[in-house]
DNA sequence: CAGTATCCTCGAGGATACTG
DNA sequence: CAGTATCCTCGAGGATACTG
């Protein structure tokens, strides 16, 4: 972002931070994103040419080194890029409060809320062996996902592994969202039928204790809270 | 700005506040500016029609609303936008100590930091009459200010008041900045021989409460004082 | 997979003049 | 002062093809 000729630490941060995607490229990595495929999936719209373009001004900017795993070249934030996590907590619990209405039907990929469902695991609630979680999402074209959870990996397959079963989650994409930014509890969905679920007997109990969910659930519940009494306030 | 099609509240938040300019623009209503040309003054670079703009966008947004005073039409941030300041803070904090080298040049607008510190004094240190502290700014133009502080309004002249001064301060627009930002202390910048301190007999004890200096002062030190241990670090 | 190279379009916003 | 209207330029970035 060109400059805003202010020596001011606001400007300079908003400079560093502010090109379209930036910020989102930084959520992901700490999130432990760390390869370029990876981050191309996760950001649904954005192109090639911008990513490697962000990447390379990230890397000017020291937030971010380029180095190599097992998979290829790596992204690693920097000491400075990890500092960012309390910008994009900040930002993203105002988001939740003030900037969060109903979703565009555009943005309900279910692709990616299983993916977002799938990195905020509670691990320390899970059982010590392989765990299989079916989602299937209704609506004009049902997808069918299931999340194989080892004690070590977790792998999204579009096809049966062919492991069995633990649970699954049959619902449109809607309502995992609402699910996932935590503002909907597994047992209202339940209730009001917009979400089935079945499970093996003996994991009924634990389920609902292996989803972390959204770190911004909080902040989301808190928003909607906040508009459904100024709702009822304007009605009343 | 164009949405990130992510039902997500970082990419929310990012898209009501990454425009260009938006975040200054709250950061300066976060301070009490109110009016269109104030908003100018503090913004040198914006033109007029992105300014209009973004305070239609801001106001669509919920973040502002448009009213009226004793000086015509002003600006008001909503609960939505007052609760942007930790979220200023948290940007400005990370620029402080990550994205804050030496300034450019450019960059060093005597105006504006007189601007800066007039709105920061410590209203609770300043005595009961009006006092006046004139800045003498060298440089390839040698600039002249009087901050003329009266119990309950500051004003910033270019001429003399005529009041009579109770301290003159004299460095360059670089000097200025350093002490505005919390990076020098007055003693220091004296002893150092970039600061001239002229005071009224009586006024010396006090004039060094008066000043609140910047917000980011702290975090500004401590990344100074980072970038210190690493470039000694660097040459041993 | 992990990008780069090239071409092309469109929209952001600067400059300038004008208005209540 | 507090903006709006108009015109024009330039750069961001999408599409596509290509490379190690």
């Amino acid at each position: 972002m060109r400059g805003y000729g202010q020596y001011c630490p606001l400007a300079k941060g908003a400079e560093v931070l502010g090109d379209r995607w930036t910020l989102l490229i930084i959520r992901e990595m700490l999130h432990g994103v760390r390869h370029f495929s990876e981050l191309e999936r996760f950001l649904p719209g954005i192109s090639k040419s911008v990513l490697a373009q962000r990447l390379r001004q990230l890397q000017r900017s020291g937030l971010v080194v380029r180095g190599k795993d097992e998979q290829g070249p790596a992204y690693l934030l920097t000491e400075a890029g990890l500092e960012l996590r309390p910008v994009v907590q900040a930002i993203g619990t105002w988001g939740a409060r003030w900037a969060f209405g109903d979703p565009d039907p555009a943005e309900l990929d279910p692709d990616l809320v299983v993916r977002w469902i799938s990195r905020h695991l509670a691990r320390e609630n899970l059982p010590a062996r392989r765990v299989v979680v079916q989602f299937v999402v209704t609506g004009s074209a049902i997808r069918r996902y299931w999340l194989v959870i080892e004690p070590d990996d977790v792998s999204i397959c579009v096809h049966d592994p062919g492991f069995g079963v633990d649970a699954v989650f049959r619902s449109d994409a809607n309502t995992l969202y609402h699910i996932y930014l935590g503002e909907l509890a597994l047992s209202e969905a339940q209730r009001s039928g917009r979400l089935e679920l079945d499970c093996m007997p003996g994991v009924a109990r634990q389920l609902s204790t292996w989803f972390a969910w959204s770190s911004f659930a909080p902040a989301v519940r808190e928003g909607a809270a906040r508009r459904a009494i100024k709702a009822r306030a304007e009605q009343g």
